[in-house]
DNA sequence: TAATCCATGTAACGGGTTACATGATTGC
DNA sequence: GCAATCATGTAACCCGTTACATGGATTA
């Protein structure tokens, strides 16, 4: 059981899902592919952690869909209580900028000017997902999601993405800031 | 040449080091073991890209000093015109945070606590070097390090670090301020 | 007609961690 | 006496990415 088929685990809790699903959905939170997926949801089946529905589609290939077994709601409440590893950020860009005074001026400001970009695109896109969660049928009328909420999970951390987003754009702006002006 | 190369020679750019030096050094940027950086440096070696010095030293185990080559440089200025790939973020109190609903309310409490108090340790750390950046003798005398400047690199990840790491402890915070009180 | 989405899988490879291995010095 | 620091290396293993493989439906 390593942290990949808990991020799986978490997911199932919700909800029941697609190999395919779960891999699109895993994405914001712990990036895999889907080869990394399909074997390791054939190990947690065969472990009994959840079961698989085979469903037929018209249209589409069919599907398996996976959900949460007993001993799955266990392994993920035992997992609960166990210290977590320590967050890990692994950015090509922070190693460029530690010799940014060796670069040229203009690649300098092409490469802070390109992570503002992605910035300001995230913000859109998270922004987004906070709206697409207002309208899910399940969030509350007044007000936020309770801490015993099933999507509170989700708020707090579409919260916590534009709030670390935004200081990493408001870093980039400031950065750009001290180079100097364009020729 | 992975990113981890391009890391050792950008930290080779400023100054020689020893494998064990650089293995201390570009934790905070990419985290490494030494036994994943004392082969790369061989081969970096054998390639031509560093160059290493045995250093005898009393009272303590020799070391192998290595320094950039002209090759070095050369590939960390090509390096630098390419585009960088985006920041991967895993932390495993995502996933957990993703199902807190399910989790009881002193397990809840007792994670975001403790990560309250991990951002307010790294805090710590990231001022106590910005004070050890200031006390450097190359450190400028009149406020800032000017994008040319050797330490202008350093002094803006430092930053950098600050500021992201302020907003996740004010979403820690936040968050704490949103589950039910202890009893 | 070519690309994209849905949907699942395997194989090969490179990246990263843990464990094995050694050994002197310094501080608790 | 025990742990930590400095200093280097190898071997086994797990994690993660890329590439190989298939195939129908939709869209540009």
């Amino acid at each position: 059981m390593n942290t990949l088929s808990y991020g799986l685990l978490s997911l199932l809790a919700q909800s029941s899902f697609s190999g395919y699903d779960l891999m699109l959905r895993i994405q914001p939170f712990w990036p895999a592919k889907h080869s990394q997926i399909y074997p390791l949801l054939a190990k947690l089946e065969k472990e009994d952690y959840i079961s698989c529905e085979l469903v037929p589609q018209r249209d589409k290939p069919d599907k398996k869909v996976y959900s949460l077994t007993a001993k799955g709601k266990e392994a993920l409440k035992a997992w609960f209580d166990q210290p977590a590893a320590e967050p890990a950020l692994r950015d090509e860009m922070m190693l460029k900028v530690f010799c940014l005074s060796y670069a040229k001026n203009e690649s300098a400001r092409n490469m802070l000017a390109g992570r503002l970009a992605y910035h300001e695109e995230r913000h859109q896109t998270y922004e987004l997902k906070l709206a697409q969660l207002r309208e899910k049928p399940e969030w509350p009328e007044e007000g936020l999601p309770s801490p015993k909420h099933p999507l509170f999970g989700a708020y707090l951390l579409t919260r916590k993405a534009i709030m670390t987003n935004e200081a990493n754009r408001a870093w980039c702006e400031w950065a750009l800031s001290l180079l100097p002006e364009e020729h």
